[in-house]
DNA sequence: GTCTATATTGGGATAGAC
DNA sequence: GTCTATCCCAATATAGAC
């Protein structure tokens, strides 16, 4: 079954305006890349503007995301040393961050214009990246600047993660040309405290957020 | 002594460009900002095209931001405890990048089309941010994590001052609604360790960031 | 439901008076 | 060196044939 030309403009469209913004993105570029004849009208027998255009693919697209699960890496690395839990947690945090790549660069081009996506963004965010830290530092052994303010400790996580990830899309490498293993580790050594020989015993990060939820 | 027509406009554009995007400025808002009337071709007597002026406010901006004293804090907390030492050091860099805020944003405006532009503000920002702070990190006690990876640690360094600074400019709020006290001190204890009873005794705070800078 | 063709608007840029 | 007026083009959006 082919796609509809209907989602495939919103493909097209979802893939232009990362590049060069929804400004930017003229009506004839979008139908070209979903394969019409550029400046044929045809958009408009799929959508009224281009303004519903944008609506529809920042829907589909939280839509998509929201329904990524998000205990994937916890869930299977229970058992394992705090610090390397966490590292592999914070892993997926920058893969997290990669599949919202999309809505972040529109986000990007458009918060003048669309103030109330910042918000729908950032709530996704915090439900799939900072509670469930949060969660796991609580369940770590925690070093002592992280004990002494956990919630504290859990925005320089959050931030070093959309920093470095930032990082590496606008200025296309990494800070220092850290790659994302040693970075993680780093980070997670210095929430976790150092985990030497992998002696951590057990029971630390088991049986959190294990369920799987896809919903619905 | 009034600003020449010209500054006007560059300040005009600086202002606009981060809100709406070089592309979002048209000319005659441009114009209308800076005190012409808008619509009228007045701008062209003073710049060729947009792109000309784009690359002027461009570089009177960089060379603005090179001309920032960047070691004030350094030098003035010598002899302080490590952490509150380089907790300075990470206000001040959280300084530093407001300051960077109009070149930011017409970066994140323009990487399409401006790719010299994210090498150049990277320059800056290396220089001025993450050689001080790894300077700062090996005259630091650093902690055992920190120890084991001195480049990775400073790239969570910059990578969590760096997020912080663009989730409050993005989202309006700081993540966790940490304020940049709490944020930079549970930073600092992380990087160099933790500085127990605060009863360090003085010099604190007193003597740095003084001198104003008025150049030339 | 895609095409060709076209009306329309907004913004970049120029001409020439003052 | 700023104004009014205008040109021009790129992009939105529509009309109507197929």
């Amino acid at each position: 079954m082919v796609k509809g030309t209907r989602e495939r403009i919103m493909d097209a469209a979802l893939r232009l305006f990362g590049q060069r913004g929804v400004a930017g993105t003229p009506v004839t570029a979008i139908e070209a890349e979903a394969g019409l004849s550029a400046g044929s009208g045809s958009f408009y027998r799929h959508f009224a503007d281009k303004d519903e255009l944008v609506a529809e693919v920042v829907d589909r697209e939280m839509a998509r995301v929201a329904k990524i699960p998000a205990a994937q890496v916890s869930r299977a690395v229970a058992g394992t040393p705090a610090a390397d839990a966490l590292a592999g947690q914070l892993l997926a945090d920058l893969d997290f961050l990669r599949q919202l790549l999309p809505m972040i660069e529109i986000l990007m081009w458009e918060r003048g214009r669309l103030p109330d996506l910042a918000a729908r963004v950032q709530k996704v965010m915090l439900d799939r990246g900072i509670e469930l830290g949060v969660a796991d530092l609580l369940l770590c052994a925690p070093t002592a600047p992280v004990r002494e303010d956990i919630a504290a400790a859990a925005a320089v996580m959050t931030s070093a993660v959309v920093g470095y990830f930032l990082t590496v899309e606008y200025f296309g490498a990494p800070p220092l040309q850290i790659d994302p293993q040693r970075f993680t580790t780093t980070l997670a050594r210095m929430l976790a405290g150092t985990s030497p020989t992998g002696a951590r015993p057990d029971s630390v990060a088991d049986e959190h957020h294990a369920t799987d939820q896809t919903p619905t």
